[in-house]
RNA sequence: GCGCCUGUAGCUCAGUUGGAUAGAGCAGUAGCCUUCUAAGCUAUUGGUCGGGGGUUCGAAUCCUCCCAGGCGCGCCA
């Protein structure tokens, strides 16, 4: 946490800016140039619309950067490509970062930087350290994101082990791109469920067990609910996050039992969300949507806005005006709400609390709620977006071990927990493999995989590359040797194999990376690109000596070690997982 | 039946928002440790990108129709 407060505070100079966006930004500015001397020999005419996109290449012969500029020009210039390509080559300006270019394939140019901008990017690299790959693009605006909000009923499961873990990581991508984030938990401690809770404690309270015929009917029937009544029989004082309970011990007060069974539950639901490294800045309880009047305040504006009918002895909202497949029931004819209500007047709530920017990650077995709840929003005609909350829904998550699927936690009575899973292949793997994979799609948790100490564990491969680093400086020190930044800096040119070259490319492609995953809320292209930084370093480890004789070669190649430690242990950090430096 | 998501190597998955010859890891095969950590590296086998049609300079990516799987379709949450 320190590490992001650190990285939050330090803002990346502009001198230092130069070899990762701005190197896109400056070379889109030579073509732009180029296409002006163009327009004013009237080779080009001046109204083309001029999209000018670049990117980084996948292979190394085709340079470093490259536009298709020409291809996507072609036809309205009535030219063909390639010679659309060489006059534009010929008419960019010189520039001292770029080495040359060349015209390839159907049209592309492929741009070669200098081999000094090339290793530019260590300086930006050594300078920024934490900083490295953060951006201010968010300026600092506010944005909530709630995420796991699981009932109080039971143990976290892996489902929402995944939610914690593509939610927290989104988070600290926002943070990481100039973003002020609100984490928030909000949970049902109002509805149907917590009184099954109840219930189901009181039951076990009075003795009863589970396969008995009077527990009650949609009882909770895992171990922990025994947990629940001996402690409650007990007398227990219970702290959570946001509340503090004490059990009266007495098995006919159902009010008490069902505060202690929600206390209860909240604290082994932070336990399980401490170990694994989440925190929240707010926990919002339904139930203070009804005692604070929000929930009949939403009912009125509603009605009061004409959306609503009555119709069977129901109140219906009618949602099909705003996108929805069938209307819905706001209030149930026994005059109850239902859940769907205090959902809007939740989200009316975020609103009201000036979050223009809110991201909902959840299980994609509520994505029905998504459409339901903005059009619930957009009944309410308070000027609120169409499409505004932002949703990010996560897949079904399978537990396999010795290539079977696992199922069952006694505990829980049903379903695999999160502190099963952390408890077994420990935090960093499971953070790094519920992260790893792209939220909308099914994920197979290997266990065996998650635990194996090789190179078929990607956690542990990036680890290894950190530590191996750490390593190096050690060894470095143990030598006695002298080693200094600022002199490194101006020995790069020493870095002239190829593994070095790839190296340098992939370092200075982390902060697009970074902006792109945050973008997208995707934590994890951050997980795919460290596997590839890894990568390219072991191999690099592995050809070249990096602790040699002659001092500038030494210093340059360390320098280049220290900023692909620096990097991998960034990139590690927006995952919430450690870096070590031994392993 | 309707809606959302997914389908890429035997397995688990990437694929830079439409770019160049589709990539990793595992599994398989053959190699590398008196030298900075072998939790590593090197070489190699393996593909009708579910299928058909379409859009254009160019499609795994966009449109459309099929096929298969997951999830959801409640006056439950």
């Amino acid at each position: 946490m320190a590490g992001q407060r650190a990285m939050a505070a330090r803002q990346p100079s502009e001198s230092t800016q130069v070899f990762s966006l701005a190197m896109k930004e400056q070379l889109s500015r030579l073509i732009n140039q180029a296409l002006d001397t163009l327009a004013d020999q009237g080779i080009l005419s001046d109204d083309l619309a001029r999209r000018i996109q670049i990117d980084r290449t996948r292979d190394p012969s085709h340079g470093d950067l490259a536009s298709n500029i020409a291809l996507t020009l072609a036809k309205s210039a009535g030219r063909n490509p390639r010679e659309l390509a060489a006059l534009i080559c010929e008419a960019l300006p010189a520039a001292p970062f770029l080495a040359r270019t060349e015209i390839a394939g159907p049209g592309f140019i492929n741009f070669f930087l200098s081999e000094a901008s090339s290793q530019g990017v260590i300086r930006d690299i050594l300078e920024q350290r934490e900083a490295y790959g953060t951006s201010t693009a968010g300026q600092g605006r506010q944005v909530q994101v709630e995420y796991v909000s699981a009932n109080p009923t039971g143990p976290l499961h892996v489902g929402h082990g995944r939610g914690a873990a593509v939610g927290d990581c989104i988070c600290r991508l926002l943070e990481a791109t100039g973003w002020a984030v609100t984490r928030e938990f909000y949970y049902n401690d109002a509805g149907q469920q917590i009184n099954n809770l109840a219930l189901s404690v009181q039951a076990r309270c009075k003795g009863l067990q589970p396969d008995d015929p009077e527990w009650p009917q949609d009882g909770y029937r895992g171990d922990y609910i025994g947990d629940v009544a001996q402690a409650y029989l007990r007398g227990d004082r219970v702290d959570a996050s946001d509340q503090h309970v004490s059990g009266s011990a007495d098995p006919d007060n159902l009010d008490d039992i069902r505060r202690f069974a929600v206390a209860y539950l909240r604290r082994e639901q932070d336990l399980d969300l401490q170990a694994f490294a989440v925190h929240f800045d707010n926990y919002f309880l339904e139930s203070s949507l009804y005692a604070d009047g929000e929930v009949a305040a939403t009912v009125e504006r509603l009605v009061s806005r004409g959306h609503t009918y009555e119709q069977d002895g129901a109140l219906w909202l009618r949602t099909t005006d705003f996108g929805d497949d069938k209307d819905r029931v706001m209030r149930k004819r026994d005059g109850g709400y239902t859940y769907f209500l205090p959902d809007v007047a939740y989200h009316l709530n975020k609103w009201q609390r000036g979050f223009e920017r809110v991201i909902n990650e959840q299980g994609a077995d509520h994505h029905s709620t998504v459409t339901r709840v903005r059009a619930g929003l957009q009944a309410l005609e308070c000027g609120i977006p169409a499409g505004w909350p932002d949703y990010v829904l996560h897949q079904m998550v399978t537990v396999m071990r010795d290539g079977e699927e696992v199922k069952l936690s006694k505990r829980a009575g049903s379903y695999v927990t999160l502190r099963d899973l952390i408890d077994e292949v420990g935090r960093d793997a499971t953070r790094y493999f519920l992260a790893a994979r792209a939220a909308n799609s099914q994920l197979t948790f290997d266990i065996n995989l998650a635990l194996s100490q090789s190179n078929d564990n990607p956690v542990y491969y990036i680890q290894y590359a950190h530590a191996r680093a750490c390593s190096v400086m050690r060894r470095l020190a143990e030598q006695g040797w002298q080693w200094h930044a600022e002199t490194a800096l101006q020995q790069l040119d020493g870095l002239e194999e190829e593994h070095e070259k790839a190296l340098l490319r992939q370092l200075a492609r982390y902060p697009e990376v970074v902006t792109a995953a945050a973008t997208a809320s995707e934590p994890h292209g951050v997980a795919t690109y460290l596997r590839e930084l890894a990568a390219d370093f072991h191999t690099w480890y592995n050809a070249h000596k990096m602790l040699v004789e002659e001092p500038s070669l030494r210093n340059a190649r360390v320098a280049l070690c220290e900023a692909v430690r620096q990097v991998v242990a960034n990139g590690l950090g927006l995952l919430g997982v450690s870096a070590p430096e031994t392993m």
